[in-house]
DNA sequence: GTCTATAGACGGATAGAC
DNA sequence: GTCTATCCGTCTATAGAC
C-alpha cells in the first residue's frame, strides 16, 4: 500500500475518533490500533499529535467546501441552499445526539485546551459562515447577510448542543422547522421572483 | 483547617479547572498544587476523579438553583425573571468568550467520554429548562412552556459556542437583544397586565 | 544497495489509584 | 510515597521493491 493512501486512512480514522471521543480523549494508540498500524510506523506519517490535527481539519475543511458547493448548485434558490444548511441537523441527528456537532465540539475543546489549531478550527466555522453569508446576500440581504448567517450558524450549534444533552428528536424537528420559518420571513418581498432567475 | 473546609476548597478549584480547561485535561495533580495540598492529602478527602466530578456537579447545581430563586424573588414580573436569565450571556461574556459555558461545554464533554456522570450533568441543564418552564407558565404560556424553554436554553447554548469561537462582543449584544425581543414577542397579549401583579 | 513502509523495543513523563 | 498503566515520542531493525 502506497504512503498516500495509508496516510489518508490514518486522517480518516483520526477524523472519526476526534469526533466521537475527542481530541484529548484520543491517543496515537487509538488511531494506530483501528487503522491496523504499529505505533512505530504510525510515526512514519505522523510525527505529532498536533499535525494529525492539522491534517484532520484541513480534511474537514475540504470536505465542507466541496459539501456547500455542491448544495449551492443544486439549489434552485439561495433560500433553498441554505434550507440544504439547517436540514443537516435532521440528516445527521443520530451523530449529533451521540457526539454532538463535529465543527462546534472541536472548537469548544480547542478553546479550553487554548490549543494553537484553535484559529484552524475556527476557520471551519467560518467557512460555513462566509458560504451563508453569500447565500443571504444573494437573498437581498446584502446590508445584514453576515449577521443573518451568524444567527443562523449559533441555532444550528445550539441545536446541536441541546441535542445531545438531551437526545430528544421532536425537539430537533421542531426547531428545524422553527429555523425554516425564520428563513421564510428574511426572504425580502422583492426578491420572492428571484429565486427562479439565474445568477 | 477543618476537613469540610479543605473538601469545599477543593471543590471550588476543581470547579474552576473543570471550567478553565475541561475535565478530561485536568488532572489530579493539578488541583491538588491549586489548592496547596499534597497528593497523599488529597486521597483522604476524594478517592477517585470522578468522586470530585459528582461533587462540582452537585455544587453547581445548587448554586445555580440559588441564583435562579434569587432571580425569580426580585424579578417584578416572569418575562423579568426570563431576561435575568438571558443577561448571563452579557454578564459572564469574559469568561464565556475564553471558556464557554459551563454547563454545556461540561455535558458536550462527558457525553463524547461516554462518562456516567453524564446524566448528572444533564441534570444541570434540567434545573435551567425547569425553571424557565415555569417562568414561561407563569407568563401565561402553559401549553407550551417547555417549548419555549428549550428554545431559549438552545439559544444561549449556541450564542455561547459561536461567543467562544469568534470572541465577538458586538455579536453576543446583537443576539441578547433579539432574544429580548423574541421574549417580549411571546408574551400573550391578555397577561401584560399580570406583570404588575403578585402571584 | 538504496529507498520505502513497516514493526517493535525503549525512554521519560505523567496519569489515576492506593 | 509508591504502584501500575499509559501517554507521547525516539530509536533501531527488517521486509520487500526497484
Amino acid at each position: 500500500m502506497g504512503a498516500g493512501e495509508t496516510r489518508a486512512q490514518i486522517v480518516d480514522v483520526a477524523d472519526w475518533l476526534f469526533y466521537e471521543r475527542g481530541f484529548e480523549a484520543t491517543s496515537f494508540a487509538d488511531i494506530a490500533r483501528d487503522v491496523g498500524l504499529s505505533r512505530g510506523n504510525f510515526y512514519y506519517h505522523f510525527k505529532t499529535k498536533d499535525e494529525i490535527l492539522g491534517a484532520v481539519i484541513a480534511l474537514r475543511k475540504a470536505k465542507t467546501k466541496a459539501m456547500l458547493a455542491a448544495w449551492e448548485e443544486r439549489a434552485a434558490s439561495p433560500a433553498e441552499s441554505i434550507r440544504s444548511f439547517v436540514h443537516i441537523l435532521l440528516m445527521n441527528r443520530a451523530k449529533i445526539m451521540a457526539h454532538g456537532c463535529p465543527v462546534g465540539t472541536l472548537c469548544a475543546e480547542l478553546a479550553k485546551l487554548d490549543h494553537a489549531a484553535r484559529v484552524e478550527a475556527n476557520g471551519l466555522l467560518d467557512v460555513f459562515r462566509a458560504w451563508l453569508r453569500r447565500q443571504f446576500e444573494r437573498l437581498g440581504r446584502e446590508s445584514d447577510a453576515d449577521t443573518l448567517a451568524l444567527h443562523l450558524l449559533m441555532r444550528s450549534q445550539g441545536v446541536a448542543t441541546l441535542a445531545t444533552a438531551f437526545r430528544d428528536e421532536a425537539f430537533i424537528r421542531r426547531e428545524v422547522a422553527d429555523m425554516e420559518a425564520w428563513l421564510a420571513a428574511q426572504i425580502p418581498a422583492s426578491s420572492t421572483l428571484e429565486a427562479h432567475r439565474p445568477d
